[in-house]
RNA sequence: CGGGGUAUAGCUCAGUUUGGUAGAGCGCUAGCAUGGGGAGCUAGAGGCCAGCGGUUCAAGUCCGCUUACUCCGACCA
């Protein structure tokens, strides 16, 4: 490819919408355009890269047996009516309507339409396990479309759907799924660390996700060193912290608290540590139209981790209550709640509560406080949860060791499903002795610009992105430094011939451009390897190949360029 | 869904206070010059000031509505 004739619109300027280092480059290089809020284009290089992560994933499914297919991105309603999820989805799904008025949607993933192809295809054990994946469009009708590809509304994603005979089959598939991600990203040169996982509106069972570690990133993650233990903060637990005081249980006494409120104000006035304190919430579990209030408590130094509360209480939605309904369900305002006398309403403790003793509370009266309060015996303990948010230097559940926090961008994710979808839209087969039984399923999905997204979050400096080699747009850039000078073109374009002979993925830059222009394009763009013919060094009949992600410069003799980037390119291709 | 902000040249932004002929830098075109890290000089092209509706002799500027984009929040008592 010649550079005066790749349409890639490189930006000098950083477009005021990019906050993130990713979004920025891919504008800057030009490589996306936005069309719409999380609607991109994707030019030339950028759709360069998308292809090579999809081959990529492609080899991997493949190795592991899977078939790949594609289906529709418009779905009759009718289809996810039948899973119930045509309203368990929520606003995130786009609809459409038909001219006959018939609802319909836009895929934002495809386990109804995959299960209903497998329902009327396969009948029998003996077609089981299959392995079908499809790499296609998905739309999404996020909340907030942000960071440039890392949250779009509409995006490419491998999805891929196991049907297994049974739950240890199911295993199986799980298993090749693992490895085969665990492969991907380590073929695109990205850290990446998998994590325990929620399983949020899909459903089913066992989950992990695939995290590229990255400071920008939407998703926290918690690990421990002292074992394997990892896990996304939605999800993760730790082990109950024992209290280091022992003392006898004080007799409730109520205290007379003006103003007092927040848990900084209250610790202070009672001059107790915040984890002696019992922090009260009332939320609203919402289900569709209808609601009911809980009263949550926990200690006063924690935070509600409100995934684990919605899925302790089996709701759709969560909503903290407003001001008026504290004062309705407590009788106090906010800042007095507390769970000693309240009635009618489900009290739900944190398990980590049952270890404080004399803890204080509010006392559902304003401005007053209880104090000596000792969970079981000033207040009912019948529901007890696993309700908190854990924080870095939380102890290990499974080792003890501290637990260590990071953030990250979700590439990849795992999920049992189980027989959910099989069950809701009849899938089933025959089993050997011909009973009939639900197939048992699993999905995984990558998110394939968001993977691009990612390995420019990881390797990146400040003159633009390293692509690693395996995902490149193209691998060699070659810059004559002075295009008026034909001595320098012309072994150029000698170069570029060979290079492009010998199937190596080069541009030439034969722009009337000056040197410095031409190089910042390189480095910007991140092309792995840059060869650079300048007078400099063809006095002496060589050329210098600079590498993009060290800097190193190595000057070999014109006629043993193309063999030394092939060697390059193949070091750099196996390096992971 | 709630709250803030923004909308002027391809990009980044002034101009709005106090209404009176549309601006800068970068980019683009042509030329000169230069040629190892976005240097320089000259001459140009390029705007329905987001849209609609008001006020006014006169609106980018004042008022109202709409749309799009964007940030914050869906926060702990």
């Amino acid at each position: 490819m010649r550079m005066s004739q790749l349409f890639a619109p490189t930006l000098w300027e950083v477009p005021a919408e990019a906050e993130t280092i990713s979004h920025q480059y891919l504008l800057r290089a030009g490589m996306i355009r936005r069309i719409a809020a999380g609607i991109y284009t994707y030019l030339p290089l950028a759709q360069r890269v998308l292809e090579k992560i999809e081959e990529i994933v492609r080899e991997e499914m493949n190795k592991q047996g899977g078939q790949e297919l594609k289906m529709p991105t418009l779905h009759p309603a009718e289809l996810w009516q039948e899973s119930s999820r045509w309203d368990a989805y929520g606003k995130e799904l786009f609809r459409l309507q038909d001219r006959h008025e018939r609802d319909y949607c836009l895929g934002p993933t495809h386990e109804e339409v995959i299960t209903d192809l497998v329902r009327r295809e396969v009948n029998s054990y003996r077609q089981l396990p299959l392995l079908l994946y499809q790499i296609q469009t998905k739309f999404r009708d996020e909340i907030r479309p942000r960071f440039g590809l890392i949250r779009g509304r509409e995006f490419t994603m491998k999805d891929l759907y196991s049907f297994d005979r049974d739950q240890e089959g199911l295993d199986i598939s799980y298993q090749k799924m693992y490895d085969a991600y665990s492969a991907i990203f380590r073929r695109c040169a990205l850290k990446f660390q998998v994590v325990e996982a929620d399983t949020g509106a899909i459903g089913g069972t066992d989950s992990h996700e695939f995290i590229v570690v990255a400071d920008t990133g939407e998703d926290e993650i918690v690990y421990c060193e002292g074992c394997d233990y990892a896990a996304n903060v939605e999800r993760a637990v730790a082990a109950d912290e024992e209290e280091d005081y022992r003392e006898p249980e004080g007799e409730l006494e109520l205290v007379s608290t003006p103003g007092v409120s927040t848990i900084d104000a209250v610790a202070s006035f009672f001059k107790a540590p915040p984890r002696r304190l019992l922090k009260t919430l009332v939320y609203l579990a919402i289900d569709g139209e209808t609601y009911k209030p809980v009263v949550v408590v926990l200690r006063g130094d924690r935070e509600v981790n409100e995934i684990k509360l919605q899925n302790h209480l089996g709701c759709m939605h969560l909503a903290l209550a407003d001001a008026e309904t504290v004062r309705e369900i407590t009788g106090a305002p906010v800042g007095f709640a507390g769970p000693v006398g309240l009635v009618d309403v489900p009290l739900l403790i944190d398990r980590e509560v049952m270890a404080v003793v004399n803890g204080v509370c509010g006392a559902n009266k304003a401005d007053y406080h209880w104090i000596n309060v000792n969970p079981g015996r000033d207040f009912p303990t019948s529901e007890i949860a696993d309700i908190r948010r854990v924080v870095a230097g939380d102890k290990c559940h499974s080792c003890g060791s501290p637990l260590h926090s990071a953030r990250g961008i979700e590439v990849g994710h795992i999920f049992k499903l189980g027989t959910k979808y099989s069950e809701d839209l009849g899938a089933t087969f025959l089993d050997g002795e011909g009973r009939e039984r639900p197939i048992v399923m699993g999905c995984y999905g990558i998110g394939v610009p968001r993977t691009m997204a990612a390995a420019i979050e990881q390797n990146h400096d400040e003159k633009g992105i390293i692509w690693p080699m395996s995902i490149a747009p193209y691998q060699v850039v070659i810059v004559p430094v002075n295009s008026k000078n034909s001595e320098q073109m012309d072994l150029a374009e000698v170069l570029y011939a060979e290079m492009n002979e010998a199937g190596i993925e080069v541009v030439i830059d034969d722009r009337d451009e000056r040197a410095g222009v031409k190089f910042n394009d390189a480095d910007l763009i991140g092309f792995p390897l840059r060869v650079t013919i300048g007078s400099r060094s063809l006095k002496e009949g060589k050329v210098e190949i600079k590498d993009r992600a060290t800097g190193k410069v190595t000057l070999v003799k014109a006629g043993e360029a193309v063999g030394v980037l092939q060697e390059k390119i193949k070091k750099a291709s196996a390096a992971r």
